[in-house]
RNA sequence: GCACCCAUAGCUCAGCUGGAUAGAGCGCCACCCUCCGAAGGUGGAGGUCACAGGUUCGAAUCCUGUUGGGUGCGCCA
C-alpha cells in the first residue's frame, strides 16, 4: 500500500515540476511514504516536503501545501492534512483498505507471498555437536534459523536449510570411548561409575547395546586405534537419529546434513582450501603474541600456520592448525563456507549461541577471502534462554547428564509454545522461558491469545451459518469460502474498528517484506499479537454496548457476509503469520 | 587489557533501519457478561529512552567518550 501511495506522491511532485512550481532535478530518494507511529494521524504520511524543502529553496510547510494541493485530488485520498515540521499525512479512503481486503481473501494461504526469484540463500542452523540429546539452550537457534528459512522461502528465495554436523573433532571421540563403556556394560561387564572426561548421560545405553548387537565380543578385546572409528561412527549415527527425531518433534527441518569428517576424509579439502590460500598471500607463517588479560598456562610461543584474517576487519590473524598439527575448528569451517560458495551460494545465513560471538568477524573474513568478495554471511546470534516455572529457575534433570532436553520441555508444553515464546523476543536479547505462564490460557501468554484468535474467527463461522445458509458446509474450503466472500458487499465494513482491522491486514505484506529483509521473523510474533488483539477487541465491542457491531447480525445476511469477511481476512493473515512461525493455527482451543 | 552484544514505565519487552505527544503486556486503580467462546474487552495513573557531547529540519535509533551488565579472546566446537 505504501508503495503505491509513493508513486502518487511521485505523480503529485511530476505535476509539480510541470507546472513550474519546483525545479526537475531534486534528489527525490528520501522521498518516503509510511504509516505513522500514531493512527490519529492519517493512514499514511509522507516526508516530502521536509526532505526537499532545503534543495527547493522553500519552507518546508509551504511545499507541503503545494504538494497536499496536488494529492487532494488524488482518488484514493478522503484527507490531507500538514502536520508537525511539514509532513503531509493522507487520509485514504475506506475504498483502499476494502480493496486491500479483498485482495488479502483472494490470495488467501497466498497473501503476501513474494514471487519466486532472487539470489539462493543458504541457512544454516542448529549444528548442536552429535554427543547427545538437543538440551534448550539449542531450541532457540533450530526455531530461529527455522522461522528465518520460512520466511525468506516465503517471499520467494529459493532456500537451502542446512545443518553441519560436528564429526571429526576431539569430542566424538570421547563419545565413541563413552558408547564403548556401554557396549561393555551391554556385555554384561560390570562398569561402574563413568570415569571423569566421559559422557555420563545414560541415552548412550542403546548405543552400547546396538554395538553389542552388532559386533558381538569381536571389538571387546582390542585395542582403541581399532575400534575407535567404527563405533565412532555408529555413535554418530545413532545420535544424528535421535537430534532429528528432537527437531521433528520441535518441527523443524532441514534439507542438507553436512558433515565436517567429509572435508578431510577421502581428499582433503581442508588442505586444499588453505593451499588456495596461501597461493593468494592470504594464509602464511608466523607468531601470534599470547592473548592479554588471561594467557592460558600452556602457552607456547611458535611459527604457526595463520589466516590473515586482519585484512578483513579481524583485530588479530587467526590460527589453521594446532600443535598437534590437525586443523583447527576454523580450518574446516573455511573449508566447509568456501564449499557453500561453491555450491552457488552468495547469500550465506549462521544462526549461532552467544558464546560464539567473538567468531564473527573471522568467519566473514574467511568467507569474504573465499568468495573473491562476492559472498556475504550475515551470522545472526540467539542469546541464552533462562527456564523458569512460575518465576522459579528450573533445576537439571540427572537422567540426561545433568542438562533439561529439548524433548522434555516439548513434551510438557508442547512444540507451539516453544516455537512462538522463541521467536516472541529479538534474537539477540536473553529470554525468560517459563514454563507455568506459557501454557496459561490468558492474554498474557501471547501464544494462547494468538491461537485463540484464530480459533475464535472459525468459531463465529460455525455460528454464521445460522444465518448465512449458502455458507458451504465444510467453511473451511479454503476456495469456496474465498469465492463466496469476495462477493460480499464490503462497503458495508464503515465502522472505525472494522477499518482499523482491514488497514492492519493491509500492512502485512509489507512487514512480511521488511522482516525478510532484516532476517527478523520476531517481527511476525509481535504483528500477529498485535493483530490478534486489534480482533479481539472488535469482536468484544459487538457486546452489550454496541450490538450494531456484532459480526453476525440476525436480520441482515448481507451485513453479516460482509463482517465474515473481514473475519475471513483476520484468519488469512493469522494462519499465515503463525504458519511462517511455524505454529498451528486452531480451529478450536481444547 | 582488547573486541563484540546489551541498557527504554515498578517488572518483562516492542519501537517498522532518522520522523510528530516513545508503545504493549504484567502489576496497580476504576469499569463492562440476558451477547457470535468473559479463555475476553474499555478507561486511568506510571518515562531525564543509563550518562555527557556531536552529526541535521528532526535522534531511543547514527558517531565519540563515560558508567554499568553479558559473551568471547591459539590446542572446545
Amino acid at each position: 500500500m505504501p508503495a503505491a501511495v509513493l508513486r502518487r506522491v511521485q505523480a503529485a511532485l511530476d505535476a509539480l515540476v510541470a507546472a513550474g512550481a519546483l525545479a526537475p532535478d531534486l534528489d527525490r530518494s528520501r522521498v518516503l511514504v509510511e504509516p505513522p507511529r500514531d493512527a490519529s494521524h492519517g493512514d499514511l504520511a509522507t516526508n516530502a516536503a521536509m526532505v526537499l524543502a532545503k534543495d527547493a529553496g522553500k519552507k518546508p510547510r509551504e511545499l507541503a501545501e503545494a504538494i497536499a494541493g496536488r494529492l487532494g485530488a488524488d482518488p484514493w485520498v478522503a484527507r490531507v492534512d500538514i502536520a508537525g515540521p511539514g509532513f503531509i499525512n493522507l487520509t485514504l479512503k475506506p475504498e483502499v483498505w476494502r480493496a486491500a481486503l479483498r485482495s488479502a481473501l483472494l490470495a488467501g494461504s497466498n497473501y503476501a507471498r513474494g514471487t519466486p526469484g532472487g539470489a539462493p540463500v543458504n541457512v544454516e542452523y542448529v549444528s548442536a555437536n552429535p554427543t547427545g540429546p538437543m538440551h534448550v539452550g539449542h531450541c532457540r537457534g533450530a526455531v530461529f534459523g527455522d522461522a528465518l528459512a520460512n520466511l525468506l522461502a516465503f517471499v520467494g528465495r529459493p532456500v537451502t536449510r542446512e545443518y553441519y554436523i560436528n564429526d571429526a573433532g576431539a569430542q566424538v571421540d570421547v563419545l565413541a570411548r563413552s558408547a564403548f563403556l556401554r557396549y561393555r556394560e551391554a556385555l554384561g561387564e560390570h562398569i561402574g561409575p563413568i570415569p571423569e572426561g566421559l559422557y555420563p548421560g545414560d541415552y548412550l545405553v542403546p548405543v552400547g547395546r546396538a554395538l553389542a548387537a552388532r559386533f558381538g565380543e569381536t571389538l571387546r578385546h582390542r585395542p582403541e586405534a581399532d575400534w575407535l572409528p567404527e563405533v565412532r561412527q555408529v555413535a554418530v549415527n545413532m545420535m544424528m537419529a535421535m537430534i532429528r527425531d528432537d527437531l521433528a518433534a520441535l518441527n523443524v527441518r532441514h534439507d542438507v546434513f553436512f558433515s565436517e569428517r567429509s572435508l578431510i576424509e577421502g581428499t582433503d579439502r581442508v588442505g586444499e582450501t588453505i593451499a588456495a590460500l596461501r597461493a593468494e598471500g592470504k594464509v602464511y607463517e608466523g607468531r601470534l603474541p599470547p592473548p592479554k588479560g588471561a594467557p592460558p598456562e600452556d602457552w607456547e610461543d611458535r611459527e604457526q600456520t595463520l589466516f590473515r584474517t586482519t585484512e578483513f576487519g579481524d583485530d588479530i590473524d587467526r590460527p589453521l592448525k594446532k600443535s598437534d598439527g590437525s586443523y583447527t575448528y576454523f580450518a574446516s569451517d573455511i573449508a566447509y563456507h568456501a564449499g557453500k560458495v561453491g555450491r552457488g551460494f552468495d547469500e550465506l545465513i549462521d544462526v549461532w549461541g552467544a558464546d560464539h560471538g567473538g567468531y564473527i568477524k573471522r568467519m566473514q573474513a574467511a568467507v569474504t577471502a573465499v568468495s573473491g568478495g562476492r559472498a556475504r554471511l550475515d551470522v545472526k546470534i540467539v542469546q541464552l534462554v533462562k527456564l523458569l516455572r512460575a518465576g522459579q529457575p528450573v533445576k537439571m534433570s540427572k537422567r540426561a547428564g545433568d542438562f533439561i532436553t529439548l524433548r522434555e520441555v516439548v513434551d510438557e508444553v508442547g512444540k507451539d509454545a516453544v516455537r512462538f515464546m522463541m521467536l516472541y523476543r529479538k534474537n539477540d536479547a536473553v529470554l525468560d522461558f517459563d514454563l507455568a505462564k506459557v501454557i496459561e490460557q490468558s492474554r498474557d501468554n501471547p501464544v494462547f491469545y494468538v491461537q485463540y484468535g484464530h480459533a475464535r474467527g472459525r468459531s463465529v463461522f460455525r455460528h454464521a451459518r445460522d444465518v448465512l445458509h449458502e455458507l458451504p458446509e465444510d467453511w473451511k474450503g479454503p476456495a469456496a469460502l474465498s469465492l463466496c466472500l469476495t462477493g460480499a458487499p464490503l462497503d458495508r465494513l464503515d465502522d472505525p474498528g472494522e477499518i482499523a482491522l482491514m488497514r492492519s491486514i493491509a500492512q502485512f505484506p509489507r512487514l512480511i517484506e521488511a522482516a525478510a529483509a532484516a532476517h527478523e521473523p520476531h517481527r511476525i510474533a509481535f504483528y500477529l499479537y498485535d493483530l490478534a488483539s486489534d480482533f479481539h477487541a472488535q469482536y468484544t465491542r459487538g457486546g452489550k454496548d454496541s450490538p450494531h457491531l456484532r459480526f453476525i447480525m440476525q436480520d441482515d445476511p448481507q451485513l453479516t457476509l460482509a463482517r465474515l469477511a473481514l473475519v475471513q481476512g483476520v484468519i488469512t493473515v493469522l494462519s499465515v503469520g503463525l504458519g511462517l512461525l511455524g505454529v498451528d493455527a486452531p480451529d478450536e482451543m481444547r
